[in-house]
DNA sequence: TTGATGCTTCGGCGCCGGCCGAACCATTGA
DNA sequence: TCAATGGTTCGGCCGGCGCCGAAGCATCAA
């Protein structure tokens, strides 16, 4: 393959209108799902799932599998200039995230839910964020954590369980698990659920009943505040 | 029209071997007759004509007759600066073990060649490399350099015409542009374009026929030594 | 289990656009 | 003026690819 033909492969690829519209939709940054690229393009789930899959081909994206969804993101930042300088040619710029349609429709399962048995939603993130800004948490590996020395102090103040959890030796420890609202990795595995049991059985926070989506108590507010560091 | 449909179109216009291979033959930073750029391409003149009127017309190329030619250059500088940085994308195809075959195959063009109208490859990045390592050159912003004391001296004693450089006010002053073989970025704009003067003018290097490659002389190397202690 | 949902693969249709031959226009040189 | 050369316009052919319906697989919820 020469350099000429390397180049027209990658540009006819982000010259479909289909593909270009998934690509600047995800020049947001964050991970979108087959059909929310499908919805967005205009075009039926089959007919993304093959653009969809070639752009991976082509290392413009990077698709990762969770439960029944399948999460597509650019593959670097690099595609992203790429994409950028492009615009800029057509005198454009990138547009900010556009929020879809099903991102408005459940406010209260955005702001907190379980995934699984671990927090997630804007509270999960909170938490997640908090822990690596103060340097409890730092990343280990392209899809885990590890907790710091400080981390492990954090923990132990909180009352969060790191015994048992670190019992459960065939599970990951502390996993990047996908948020589908915030689009952003919140902490799963055995830490995961150590703090989300933590902060039910502190009265933080409650489960609804029949839902996954989850309380955040008035205590509960307070203690992100004090204990995380963050007003949400 | 949406940024959507601009991004699809230009992309799209670059998507095409015929057009790609003429865009490829235009980074050279020269202007080429439609016959050249033809012949080149490996298509008939009355196809090339169509795809040069569709590029013209989308700012792409900019197009002046003399005589009975017609010569055809690139827009400008962003529309080269498009075109490398989707070439750094083409780069990352193939699994990071084996290079692609093009990136085998041209170790001439990869170690030293015009992006435009400044110089790119090793040559370019090490040149890059000896300015800033030497404190000549600093980041401003997250996309250009500047000059600082010490690297407008260096220039006056090279001989870089920053007068002529400066007066260019619509240009980009010190701009990073990423290079497709080294991955990393180096030198463009005005300032680019008066270092690259610099070394065709004193005999440190010469342009190839028909070709982006630009060989470095035995002086050219010598004084990559001397002035910029740097071995290539 | 059963049903619902998300995603993919397969097959066939339709059309956009790249291609060339032929003809035409413009500039040059004699 | 006439031929030669470079470039463009027009018309028609045809292949590639973007599209969807149908069907199949995987996951999740009850």
């Amino acid at each position: 393959m020469t350099t000429v033909n390397a180049l027209s492969e990658i540009a006819a690829l982000m010259g479909d209108p289909a593909r270009a519209s998934m690509l600047s939709l995800l020049m947001d940054g964050r991970a979108h799902t087959a059909s929310d690229l499908a919805h967005n393009a205009g075009i039926t789930a089959q007919t993304a799932s093959g653009h969809l899959s070639r752009m991976v081909e082509a290392n413009l994206l990077a698709a990762r599998a969770q439960g029944r969804n399948r999460f597509y993101r650019l593959a670097s930042s690099e595609v992203a200039h790429a994409i950028e300088s492009l615009m800029a040619l057509a005198g454009t710029r990138a547009t900010p995230a556009s929020k879809s349609a099903a991102w408005r429709r459940d406010p209260d399962l955005r702001f907190c839910r379980t995934c699984y048995d671990h927090l997630a939603g804007q509270v999960g993130i909170a938490v997640t964020d908090s822990l690596t800004r103060q340097g409890h948490l730092e990343p280990k590996g392209p899809r885990d954590w590890q907790l710091t020395q400080s981390g492990e102090l954090f923990c132990d103040k909180l009352g969060v369980d790191l015994g048992t959890a670190r019992e459960a030796s065939s599970r990951h420890f502390a996993r990047q698990c996908l948020d589908w609202s915030e689009r952003r990795p919140h902490i799963s595995g055995a830490l995961g659920a150590a703090i989300a049991d933590t902060f039910f059985r502190r009265g933080w926070a409650e489960r609804l009943r029949r839902s996954r989506t989850v309380r955040l108590t008035d205590s509960g507010r307070r203690a992100l505040g004090s204990h995380f560091g963050a007003t949400v």
